[in-house]
DNA sequence: AATGAATGAGCCTTCATTCAT
DNA sequence: GATGAATGAAGGCTCATTCAT
């Protein structure tokens, strides 16, 4: 066990991890708006001048949080759709990377569900316009997909199917708690059977697939 | 002191509901911490002060708006539940119901979606929490004695399609428009094949259903 | 004496050109950085928040205060270019304006004097750069003219005249008290016999002139 | 605890004497209130704290700044006083003398002109009104000394002339650059040559004097 | 000598609210 | 019913300063 570190002071791009979680529990719980500098640094335990050592601005916070969770699932999606999988497959993936980025990071999930919009009219947030868009396009593209090979219903509206698995996936962040009573696998495959069976043509009786 | 009865083109209650649609709009759109009191009156062609004319406080307009949405709404759910429906038709009715009450009063119901959470810890607002507790049991009673009464699968984790199906129904405040593409009945069409034909035992291929 | 005013409603405009006279008096004194709006509020009897109901801003009220005097400034130095004098009299007629300036709006001036340069790099400010470009040439004009046509030294270097002349005059607004033992007619005519008459060909000793 | 010897490319007060050159420059362009300790530490590379090993506090700095410059001020005028000369060769001296030093330790004159008046009101500046009383015996000791001689006009008003001499000197603090166009013995004769043919009683035309 | 991190006071600004007219 | 003006409590942010390492 080598010690590097010196105890005790923390190296700096840790302290803004920590620093980051604490004000990404904040704001989700709460809301941006509504959450005070003040709030952020009483939880993590110093004054609220002190926060701007470590960060820009109560923007600069939120941004850095909103880019990271972005980041992440645009690279999900990415590989998810390079895999080459069917249409039914991709959206499984597509629903199960997203309940296991709700899993990992929660905080930035919900917050991106509560806040986006209103955040994506400033400049400095335009990314995350390019993020909805390249989302939707991945979650379109299997639907329509689906249908042009059968795999789901032909009368399938599919924008509006888009803004249904949208909205549940993500509001899922609103109160899915980790360590409580269902595990991601769980969320995705509950999930899963309800909308798919729903989607999918099928010949036979829905219980027997999956 | 001249006659009290001056014809006024807007008594007292018909200009309140006027200011309390505005107040609503607004809320609805840039949230309700976000928005200042100042913008309403901008909104409806008077100064800020005014409005304390004609509500105690900021709060006291959501609060007339929100009570009077989950009264209707409240009162919509009992006649569906008092129509004796089965479990499969009571879903139906609730849906249709719901997308009705979002066509009809899209601000409140985009409203309560996003602040009911943070506004029910005061207690001005408690019924907040009494209203969500009884939606709770008309869906879950619903999907629960679907379940018992073999109309929908048996593996079916109720609580877990009960947080889905509120959801994403009530998500759809943020983007319905009213004289937009679809129609409330188009929706719940979609949207019941959507999510019933997942959940319904079925033995016959579902696109002969409804 | 007709009584349109109600007594102690005070109208409007009249209620912002009191605070900006105030706040005029608190940054010449203090300087713009070093005065808080607290300090202008308490001055004017009010809160500092009750300042935001007349200005923007507090950079909003220098604005104001400077834009006024540039442009009461650059007006009667184009009256007294338009005269068409000759160059000894159009500076005679200069200085007497500037310090006439001075004597009616001092603090102004000293504002003016001792933050101009810095407020210039603002966006907001850029027209305190053409003021001095315009100031600039009015001065360099008459000097320049002045001696063309003799009237002043040939061996006068206008670009560094200028440079003493204008630090000369604005200068006068740190020390120079409404009241006090100068008038502003006194001031000006001993600053020409300085500089005039070191300036001016002449060929009879000097205290014979003016 | 090892040798105290250490062998150190910059000792203590050659860093110093470093530092509050950087201070001074900074100062100069921006004004002492408006520069924080951050951008001084930045200039110099290093971290704002830091400077709080080589100083007690940013007032400490001006101070020093000051100090230096009041200090090497007054010697020089002393030697001039001591001279011994007429009033008009006295006058010549003081100028030279003051354009001497804005040569060498611009900012210090800069800053001088510029935040002593509001920074002598503390008493840890009070050596800042002692030296403007003697700089002002210096200058109106030599005007009414002249005034009584007869080399100088027998009208002037040496209070004003005191404070339009002052004026003009120190300002050109702000528009010298050392190097530039002008060389401080082109200033002082230019300068001369305006203002003392403008206050000396002379005979002949003033062309052939200087 | 210098760094990293934090403090605490104070600043500009916003905003819900009040109230005399 | 509505206006104009003001209040007072925050809120986000800056900055000189401190101190352990």
């Amino acid at each position: 066990m080598p010690t590097k570190k010196k105890p005790q002071a923390t190296p700096t791009p840790e302290r803004r991890r920590e620093l980051l979680a604490v004000a990404a529990e904040v704001f989700a719980a709460r809301g941006y708006n509504a959450t005070t500098v003040r709030r952020i640094a009483d939880e993590a335990g110093m004054l609220a001048g002190s926060l701007y050592y470590h960060f820009d601005s109560k923007e600069a916070m939120v941004d850095e949080i909103l880019a990271a969770f972005v980041d992440e699932l645009g690279q999900g999606y990415d590989t998810v759709l390079r895999a080459g999988l069917g249409p039914r497959e991709t959206v499984e993936a597509l629903v199960a990377e997203s309940f296991r980025e709700i899993d990992r990071h929660r905080p930035a999930v919900a917050i991106y569900q509560k806040e986006a919009q209103h955040l994506a009219s400033q400049p400095r947030f335009a990314y995350l316009l390019e993020a909805q868009a390249k989302f939707e396009r991945a979650w379109l593209g299997a639907l329509e997909r689906g249908v042009a090979e059968k795999a789901f219903r032909d009368d399938l509206d599919t924008a509006l199917a888009y803004r249904f698995v949208r909205d549940t996936v993500w509001a899922a962040a609103s109160w899915y708690r980790p360590g409580g009573p269902h595990s991601p696998e769980q969320i995705t495959r509950q999930y899963l059977s309800m909308v798919l069976d729903g989607i999918a043509v099928r010949a036979a009786p829905p219980h027997e697939r999956l």
